[in-house]
DNA sequence: TATGAATGAGCCTTCATTCAT
DNA sequence: TATGAATGAAGGCTCATTCAT
């Protein structure tokens, strides 16, 4: 019998040579023979194990999406609040591909139903990270309106990383400005508290 | 029958079907053929008038780019910032197809020197017009940092009216929510300055 | 602007190169490379004019199917029998190709509904045609049954025909054949109405 | 746990396999993939079987060649003339499969030497068994013809079942139109018989 | 004896580009 | 100036066959 327990180590080989040929030549010109070559593999294993292009996409968006998720368990709201921007940026920061290929699925999602359906629900779930640490420290009729703005701002933060891809320093910087951003509308909140306090 | 003086006409008359056909199919699927049919012209003439494939796709951003001009003088600062809202806002508000043209070619700016050019024009231009408006309203420390954060924010909520392009009401509620939140952070420094004139 | 009327000049230049093909090859071996290389153009040309595989196949069955019309008018119906029969075979007597493909579309119709199709009409037709020229000959009660075992003969010959392509005297003996078995068969009812008139 | 004496038992499950793969779509889409899903093994066993993909269709035409064998033993000639015609519709009044199989492999068989011989060999006997039984029946002279029409008949409406699979009242319709045919053939040569005994 | 993961040649099809008209 | 027929390279995908286990 031939080696078993293969496919999952075979499946995200293939994942990873296709977040990097994507990152050096863009999801246009990302072909199966880049793929395979790039993963040291023949160009049907692709089909064998994915089915087609799409499902091979489809399994790397999944994987991406997998890596967003919020590491470590925060009592203080406030810490929350910064763990969530770290885990936007952290993928970004740790390897440039992603960010391209990001990039190119949310541009690819507008016509692929299934692509969209991941991005929604990427997206929803950040807002509902948000949503959850923002209700301890700022009036209720404001919260919606702070988790989607602070989503937005960091997606604009993070579209500005995958578009300049060499300027590394950027993600930092990004992701620090983000969370000073949030401090400080925060602290409008405090400092009308203190106000109504007084 | 040739005409002469036909050439901007045609040329335009390429562009925007090359828009509509983007926004149809997305920028992967776009072919001469697509456009030209579109267009009510033969396939030729793309390469006649823009040489090939790159020529019209960077004529195509040039012109989208061209569209993002602040319209109107305006003598108060405050007004301009959101003129300058208004002006980001506008192209998307008017036709979807533009939106998701955006996404494709930030997409693919990762791979093509040009287009990576214009992009980088634009947003300077856009963080330029904001550092003019935000001088004569905050503190000289923070101005840098207030129209960076207001370019990732419009372009954060600009990303999501592409990405949702059925829900057409976001368009003009994001615009909204990005005034507000301009106002609200413009609020701060304005209560620090009367708490410090107190 | 480019020459004019060279579509059904191409089309069939293109058929004829498809049935050369079939016949030294066989349908399953049939490539657009070999059918291209066969008529002197390029692989694209065939989905330029008939759109996939199946258009050119389709339309191949068309044009053989189209071969089969009885040629001339006839008055007597004997006469108009002999014609049918004649027609039926004059096309596989003409090109060798052609009992191949025949076989080979055969084989296909039970797998492809157009094909299948196709093949109906045609046996309709035969099975028309005999019934027409049957029933002055013979008592109504068995014309029906006369014409569908006489268009099962000519298909069993023919089929021998195509299945020994390298016998070509099988042609004019087979299609001579069917005329004597027809001709003997109308001898009994003349018999019949013989002895009866006795 | 490997056993011995398998494989003639494997080797049926596959042929088994394959003429329903090929009854389901057809010889031109029957892959291994296919036949061993059907068959419930795995795609090496049918090479470790029969070599390669011809070895597995010779097998398979030469078990339905086997297939075609009168059965039983017939004394009076004319009751042999019509077990003959019942050996020749019963397999595939048996089985929708074995029609479409034929059908493809009389098709291919004009490609392939091995297939060709083997439908040669069958067509032999065929005709061999019916000059035996047409012999006592009819003049010396007349054998022959009679022999090779009768085939041509059989296969004709033998066709006729294998291209319109669903109706399967055809099977005996055929069948008994074949045997009539034979017997208002003989009775020809009764009534000359007793015209000249006259 | 039996498996099925892996290969890679070859298929149909798409499409930017060319060029005779 | 404008056409669109024709090209042919390159793509995704299929599948018979191999071979380590």
């Amino acid at each position: 019998m031939p080696k078993v327990g293969m496919e999952p180590l075979r499946r995200q080989q293939l994942i990873d040579a296709t977040l990097k040929v994507i990152d050096e030549v863009g999801l246009a010109r990302t072909t199966f023979a880049l793929i395979s070559k790039e993963a040291g593999m023949s160009t049907g294993i692709i089909s064998h194990y994915f089915g087609n292009k799409k499902g091979l996409i489809d399994a790397t968006v999944r994987y991406l999406v997998s890596q967003l998720r919020v590491k470590g368990v925060y009592t203080d709201p406030l810490q929350r609040l910064m763990g969530i921007v770290d885990a936007n940026f952290a993928p970004i920061q740790r390897s440039r591909a992603s960010g391209r290929a990001w990039l190119s699925f949310w541009a690819q999602s507008t016509q692929d139903a299934d692509l969209h359906r991941l991005q929604q629900i990427n997206r929803k779930r950040l807002i509902s990270n948000l949503t959850y640490s923002f209700r301890p420290l700022i009036p209720a009729e404001h919260v919606k309106e702070a988790a989607e703005t602070t989503a937005a701002l960091i997606d604009g933060l993070w579209l500005h990383c995958a578009l300049e891809p060499e300027r590394q320093e950027l993600f930092a910087l990004h992701a620090k400005r983000c969370k000073v951003h949030i401090q400080r509308f925060l602290l409008q909140f405090a400092t009308s508290n203190n106000a109504r306090e007084r």
